[in-house]
DNA sequence: TGCTCACATGTCGCGGATGACATGTGGAAT
DNA sequence: ATTCCACATGTCATCCGCGACATGTGAGCA
């Protein structure tokens, strides 16, 4: 069901077609939040305007069926944003092999941290890169919804604790 | 295909009996890592046997199999743990309620980010206790696997990382 | 003019995931 | 002796997810 609502907040912050939702997913969403394909995107798009939760708001070249969130839809949203359920519920291939650890020998972990370590500088270095130019175009522009601001800066702590706790953990290792 | 490598791994810890796996799945894996329930647990239990990567190790009481890895079940979940995916996969749902927070009007972010922060704060005091039993039992046992020791601290960092974003973009909502 | 490639939306089959339903067991307390 | 509840494993229908396959379009470039 979260797909669904993954959508109606991607349009709540502004209309788009099926393929710039699947790009979003690619991008953002699916990488740090919710993973989807456009083979379930595009369905769920349909399911959503014949539920009124969304409409089309114009019919372009190619094709391309841009869809805007109705009243019904944003208030939906609202009541899922509001009411999150008790128990967590998380699938993270990565974070699984982060928890699977200590199932390998010391050489092969000690590996796999480094790896990680070196993934995590990467994806800081991007997500820094990001943060730079949403920012100049805040100032530049003035006026601009904080999503992308708020994402990316949750983003960029999430890999930063990663690559800290990867460095703990090799610390930890070493002086076995 | 990972619900499979998370069983190996639980079971290269110690053998196991489904009941036994599926509240380890309730009370970490599923809530940080890699959520299953029961119902995909037991099938994928008998595949994995009649692949040969886990055995029964004893049949007990009241029907309880407990299942030990087998040694291409060890070389099987080493290799996926050596070779992960270029692509990240994530599905948190939690995390895509953050990521859709300005999808709400100001109001509503600021609730849901109190709820948040104590939220987590009962996440921490939970974790913090989980690490101080174990680092008894360490001291006590003297010998015991650092497996809940480095996803317990992973898990804590987590916590505090998100407590200290959700507060972060709390101040950043009120100098609006 | 023609070519190419990103744009754009879709179906289908297979396997994974989930909630509802089903069934029986043994330890512990009354 | 009986009752109760956690233990313990399973099926089934339905939906979700994913990779493969399908189809057509318009902008830009040579």
């Amino acid at each position: 069901m979260s797909l669904r609502y993954a959508l109606l907040g991607l349009l709540a912050y502004e209309p788009a077609s099926g393929y710039a939702l699947t790009k979003s997913f690619e991008h953002h969403v699916g990488r740090y939040a919710w993973q989807a394909g456009h083979t379930r995107i595009y369905p769920e798009l349909n399911k959503l305007a014949a539920d009124g939760l969304i409409e089309v708001a114009e019919e372009g070249a190619r094709g391309r069926i841009t869809y805007a969130i109705t009243e019904p839809g944003r208030a939906a949203l609202r009541e899922w944003m509001m009411t999150p359920p008790a128990a967590r519920k998380v699938r993270d291939e990565d974070v699984l092999r982060l928890f699977l650890m200590s199932a390998l020998p010391p050489e092969d972990s000690r590996r796999l941290l480094k790896a990680i370590i070196e993934d995590c500088a990467g994806e800081i270095d991007e997500l820094r890169d990001t943060i730079a130019m949403l920012d100049e175009d805040c100032a530049e522009a003035g006026e601009r919804l904080p999503f992308g601001r708020l994402a990316a800066e949750y983003g960029l702590r999430t890999y930063e604790t990663r690559r800290d706790w990867a460095l703990w953990a090799l610390a930890r290792l070493e002086s076995h």
